[in-house]
DNA sequence: ACCTGAACACCGTTCAAGT
DNA sequence: ACCTGAACACCGTTCAAGT
């Protein structure tokens, strides 16, 4: 048996470089996770990797995409009938366990195209959610309300529950109490459209 | 006159390694800033910036305090007697052209004691000026309301609006609007105390 | 078409040697 | 006490050589 030769499929070989990265980046992070870890762990040589993939940033972006359409199908599928505020929430919930890794996404903005448009995807997601709400609550475009700064300061603070600090407070939290918020202000001087 | 003599007192060649690190930090950013950058702006040699700073990450911090407490000190002469509201606004704002070096921090915060201590520092002016808010509104203990939870989502928003994205909202903008949909669902169905 | 490991590039940090 | 520049360490990436 030829060691060089390709023993299996290049996807499977692809899917088991994404695995053992994302493994390893939720272990250790990012930035202490060095090629040579992933391509041992996958039980290939350094070199190899980037018959697979252009570069680390690469294989990063890939690992980050897999793992939010992994949690939009999951909510897709268990949270069918639930309003956007209660699937945000749960999604945002879920994610907890990778704030370090979407901090790393941060560092990593100015260098890669492949994970800005990661980043995005990410973005795109909660902005969606957002829009939604505001919608079926009638107030897309309620004169009091300014629905592009609702959106942006939803997001910020997605961001800004993803940098590590001594409070710590879920993303999730803040995201429920910033709407509740901000829909109450809606319902209340400015009294309900529609 | 010997090349190899101090020249200059100890408390202004820091000065000067400060001045260029800074100029080259805002410029070029962290990351792309070399230790040889900054040794030769400053004029000395790439292994005696250590004599003044024990590592890149000591001299990124002292830069980030500096800038702060200049800042601060800005604040106290030229807002005196504002409320904390356009305070805490006003030094957000001038604090937009720093954002790329505050996200640095996000960057080394788990690398190094002194940037957590100089992000720490930063957190603590907004939440000083937050609760500040809150008590002069008598929001600090009201029964409605989670006091800790506001502060939370406020220093989420700054954070947050430090990330580079496409909208790119100015973090004092985000603080105000969220500041004020807070301090008008208090206002609101739970009515003013005190 | 895929795989290997030596070699390169880059940069933060150290250190023996200077004054 | 301060300064220098060569040398080291670490790691992402490349590449000539293999099957």
């Amino acid at each position: 048996m030829p060691r060089n030769r390709q023993q299996i499929p290049r996807e499977e070989r692809t899917g088991d470089l994404l695995a053992a990265a994302t493994e390893l980046f939720l272990a250790k992070g990012y930035a202490k996770t060095t090629m040579a870890d992933i391509s041992s762990a996958a039980g290939v040589a350094r070199g190899n990797v980037y018959w697979y993939f252009d570069s680390k940033d690469h294989i990063f972006a890939a690992v980050m995409n897999r793992m939010l359409s992994r949690e939009i199908r999951i909510l897709n599928e268990e949270q069918a009938g639930a309003d956007p505020l209660s699937r945000l929430v749960r999604g945002l919930s879920d994610m907890r366990y990778s704030r370090p890794l979407h901090q790393a996404m941060h560092d990593r903005l100015p260098h890669s195209e492949e994970v800005r448009e990661a980043h995005n995807t990410f973005l795109n997601w909660i902005v969606g959610l957002v829009d939604e709400l505001m919608a079926e609550r009638g107030l897309d475009n309620a004169p009091g309300i300014d629905a592009t700064l609702v959106r942006d300061v939803a997001v910020a603070v997605f961001e800004g529950a993803n940098v590590p600090n001594d409070q710590n407070r879920p993303a999730h939290e803040m995201i429920r109490f910033l709407m509740e918020s901000v829909l109450a202000r809606c319902a209340g001087p400015q009294g309900r459209k529609r």
